[in-house]
RNA sequence: GAGGGUGUAGCUCAGUCGGCAGAGCAACGGCCUUUUAAGCCGUGGGUCCAGGGUUCGAGUCCCUGCACCCUCACCA
């Protein structure tokens, strides 16, 4: 403390001394000490580095003794990593340095760093020609390699060339014989045991989430995983991958309020993408009869622990299939990951467990209707009675307090097929935990999907549900042009305006020229990692989701 | 948009009834050649989210605002 007991430190002097106790300003008093010694602290290309599983697979092999150090070449390897402990016990340092595949701990001793030991001549055989890689393999002189080792920080970036050894307890130790820096690690690392733990902080600053929580690491593994799983599904099924655009000049393929942006050049008003469903069809009346996407969707909708304003969606579009071919895919995609990439049939996801074992039931909208909602879905009068009964009147009243013909429940007006379904998402969806689809939806709700052979008032379209999420929707596709343009035009009373379906005359004069019969399908992705990681959160499955301004 | 909760050191968290701002880790100085979240001795570090108010006195009570989390609603 400086100044006396009754003194704030507010002097000048005073606040230079808080600020250099400041542990950045320690740091950076490290890195210009490291610059002394004539060592980039920033590193280079540092090549030839052996993971740090397979440095642990190799020494399996090798029988290593505690206590014994590799005198071998075979026993010599490069590694590269984070610090992420760092125990200083005098002229010896052990650190647990972690890579992308784990941690691996390096050991520094001052006789073995000072020349003790013969640097190997293994990486001389593979030292790098060109003048950047010359200058990453300036290694510093061996009695500043000491110097350095004391000098670094938790959070350091460290390359190491050395030999393989056992320490007296058994564990698996790369004895350093040369040290190089890669980047100096200015602010300090959250705590080693609990890691970042705010989700403020882990949302704001992915990168230290990252950095300092395998498990989070785990999960975008895992997320790239399951996407690369399910384009081998496509592939092997004769799909192809294609990009459809972002921006677009007519909004469509959902029902979801849009963003707005402007292309200055043209002076020209455009959505992002809601879907990519009219584009991807477009593709199918064009004859590539398999197509998919891993579509980035924008919706202008709230945020919740299901939503986030941009998600991912993978969509696909198999000519002459139904919507049978896309239940099956569901299966071979969800289940197969499940089964395939994290290594289970049961997965918890809250407090449920749920079993992806396939086949997944498959029910009719009307009797899980009947069965949940304890109505006929055709009585208008009993529907309504529910619907009441649920509050669903209350509910569009306070959502739209402005709207001048509402004066009474009684009065709200919503098509029957509208009140359908809100009283479906009030009963029957929370009641679908395991992975069930629910086929044939009012027709009404599906302006894209073919209608029922045997029932006009119902499409052939289906939605996946897990766990009460819609995690998959599908249509035994629409194709008949005079039939699409219908629909588009009819509109329902009790859905919002700016969530409609709109006419779109380009895509429908697309589907004059003749589309294939098709099955269409989309996946929510970001829901289907929540739910095969068991996130219960969309955010902890986007790297960086939509936060506001820091205050 | 409505309701509930949270915000204290770089990180993880205590802080009782309104009475000097605390711990562990991290940092700094010292000791240590086999540590495992190393250990031991010593030291420094605070806009208690922001702004008002009540009070002799506020991290604590009240009001307003901000951010985040949860529930509900829209939505996938």
């Amino acid at each position: 403390m400086v100044g006396c007991a009754h003194c704030r430190p507010h002097s000048l002097r005073d606040i230079v001394l808080d600020s250099m106790s400041d542990q950045i300003e320690d740091r950076k008093a490290k890195l210009e000490k490291i610059r002394a010694l004539g060592v980039d602290p920033y590193g280079a290309r540092f090549t030839d580095v052996t993971t740090h599983a397979d440095i642990r697979a190799a020494a399996g092999q090798m029988n290593i003794e505690p206590g014994q150090v590799c005198e071998g070449e075979e026993a010599c390897f490069r590694a590269a990593g984070r610090v992420v402990l760092y125990r200083d016990i005098g002229s010896l340092i052990f650190m647990t340095v972690r890579d992308r595949t784990g941690d691996l701990q390096f050991g520094l001793s001052k006789k073995m760093i000072m020349g003790g030991t013969a640097v190997p001549d293994s990486h001389e055989a593979t030292k790098p020609r060109s003048h950047e890689e010359t200058q990453a393999s300036a290694f510093p002189a061996p009695e500043v390699g000491w110097k350095l080792a004391k000098l670094l920080d938790l959070g350091d970036i460290v390359g190491a060339d050395g030999r393989l050894g056992r320490t007296k307890t058994g564990e698996l130790t790369l004895w350093v014989t040369r040290l190089t820096l890669l980047s100096k690690c200015l602010r300090p690392p959250p705590e080693k045991w609990h890691g970042l733990t705010d989700v403020e902080a882990r949302y704001r600053r992915r990168y230290v989430d990252l950095l300092s929580n395998p498990d989070s690491q785990q999960v975008f593994l895992m997320r790239a995983r399951i996407i690369d799983y399910a384009r081998e599904v496509l592939r092997e099924r004769g799909f192809i991958e294609v990009e459809t655009p972002v921006l677009q000049p007519i909004y469509g393929g959902a029902a979801a309020r849009p963003f707005l942006t402007h292309h200055n050049t043209l002076d020209m008003d455009l959505y992002l993408a809601i879907s990519p469903e009219l584009y991807l069809k477009r593709c199918l009346v064009g004859g590539l009869e398999r197509v998919f996407e891993f579509s980035r969707c924008f919706r202008n909708e709230g945020i919740s622990p299901r939503h986030n304003p941009e998600f991912t969606m993978l969509e696909l579009y198999q000519a002459y299939g139904d919507y049978h071919d896309m239940m099956d895919i569901c299966e071979r995609v969800i289940g197969g990951a499940a089964r395939d990439v994290i290594g289970a049939t049961k997965i918890q996801f809250g407090k449920a467990e749920i079993d992806y074992a396939t086949p997944w039931p498959r029910l009719k909208y009307a009797d899980v209707f009947g069965e949940y909602a304890g109505v006929d879905m055709n009585d208008e009068a009993a529907v309504r009675a529910k619907a009441r009964e649920l509050g669903v009147f209350k509910k569009v009243l306070r959502e739209e307090p402005g709207r001048r013909d509402i004066f009474a429940e009684d009065q709200v007006e919503l098509d029957h097929p509208v009140l359908v379904n809100k009283v479906f998402e009030a009963t029957v969806e929370e009641q679908l935990v395991n992975p069930t689809f629910v086929l044939d939806w009012p027709a009404p709700l599906c302006p894209l999907t073919r209608r029922h052979p045997d029932d006009p008032n119902a499409a052939l379209r289906f939605e996946l549900f897990i766990h009460g999420m819609e995690i998959g929707n599908a249509y035994t596709e629409l194709n008949d042009p005079a039939v699409q343009r219908a629909t588009l035009s009819k509109q329902l009373r009790g859905e919002e305006d700016e969530t409609m379906a709109v006419m779109d005359e380009d895509f429908v004069e697309a589907l004059e020229y003749g589309m294939p019969p098709a099955g269409g399908l989309g996946i929510g992705i970001d829901r289907t990692v929540m739910l095969l990681t068991g996130s219960t959160s969309i955010r902890d499955v986007i790297l960086f989701p939509l936060q506001r301004p820091q205050a």
